[in-house]
DNA sequence: CTTCATTCTATCCGTTCGGTTAGTTTAGCT
DNA sequence: AGCTAAACTAACCGAACGGATAGAATGAAG
């Protein structure tokens, strides 16, 4: 009854992650993504619903993957959680995209606020960093590997906190490389919390 | 023998600087330059040499604000370098803007260290940011309010991530008060270096 | 093999972009 | 006052933008 699709729509999302993880919202237009996801402008206006509709599919497929990847919710020791931050080094997913930072965070500071769409998406990405950071905090002091006066939330939010910063300094070097003096320094941290 | 001015060149200076952090490079147009910084758009390339030409004029000029208000070099205590962080919710220059983060942050993410000029800034930037925190944490060493197996790389990583990730998190708010919790963070950490 | 809904290709649309050009106004000098 | 160089105004440029339209191609159902 109907013409089957030409095009790959897993690949096209594919595509368009990549374009806007390395480029932003702005700068990929619309004959660009025609190139390079495969899918002409009609059919991304008729299947897709336009370029911010896509973008925003984009955004949440790279959260359920962010999903998978988030900090561990219940380490079993402070290492297992100091190990999370060695994953930027040798990312076990879209390792050709990591050199270009966190795409929601560029995304949260190409917007700034201004995309009621784009903050929903936000909240879903500060529960998967901050809020599993909080989990596994709580975790680790109850296995008493953290002494009984530990802040959780405020070691979380520095975890939050330094996180994100390791995510800018990676964008603005174009290389995971980059993160590593950061990613030493939260590993040294969070060994530190276990004395005292 | 020549025709004065209309225009004021500072004031269109703050008013391109104010744009420009705001709502990033691509996203201002010459002109809406036009019409908030007083200039026409013949006079931005004759006098100021086009759009990129006074986008780095605008973050030079951040960078030397930025200079006056950076972390201190020396500070007496490790309370004195804990305030600073408190800047961010009360800050003494261009308060109006404080709620869109770090200028030269969200330029870095946007650019991606795609722009030697850009990056090129971003090498002073750190010197301000990284660089002090560390010449603040060897003096407050030298001064014995830190042990002596302190290592102070390490302590000016953390704060320059967290300093990052503060910013991140004010500007995706658009609000300096959503920076408090990492705030309060960074400067229970600061204050908990003291001991052992 | 015809039918027909759907996806394709190929233009076309109005808008906005950064920048340029031609021509006018104006201030500082002799 | 008259001259001239600089700074103004206003119109224009080609290019790129996101999106829309018309018509051809196509594949599954009958």
């Amino acid at each position: 009854m109907a013409r089957s699709r030409k095009s790959d729509p897993e690949h096209a999302l594919q595509a368009a992650i990549s374009m806007f993880w390395k480029s932003g919202y702005a700068a990929v237009g619309t004959r660009q993504i025609e190139d390079e996801a495969g899918i002409t402008r009609f059919t991304l206006q008729t299947s897709y619903g336009g370029k911010m509709a896509l973008f925003l599919m984009a955004v949440d497929r790279y959260l359920d993957m962010f999903e998978t990847v988030a900090p561990p919710v219940e380490p079993d020791t402070l290492d297992a959680l100091a190990d999370w931050f060695t994953f930027f080094l040798a990312p076990p997913v879209m390792p050709e995209c990591m050199a270009y930072g966190c795409f929601l965070l560029n995304t949260l500071i190409e917007f700034g606020g201004a995309s009621s769409e784009v903050n929903q998406r936000a909240s879903r990405y500060y529960r998967l960093l901050g809020g599993r950071f909080e989990l596994a905090l709580e975790h680790l002091k109850r296995l008493g590997q953290l002494p009984g006066d530990f802040d959780v939330r405020q070691g979380a939010q520095l975890l939050q906190s330094s996180t994100i910063g390791l995510n800018v300094l990676i964008r603005a070097a174009n290389s995971s490389e980059a993160g590593r003096p950061s990613i030493d320094a939260c590993r040294s941290m969070i060994h530190g919390w276990a004395r005292s």
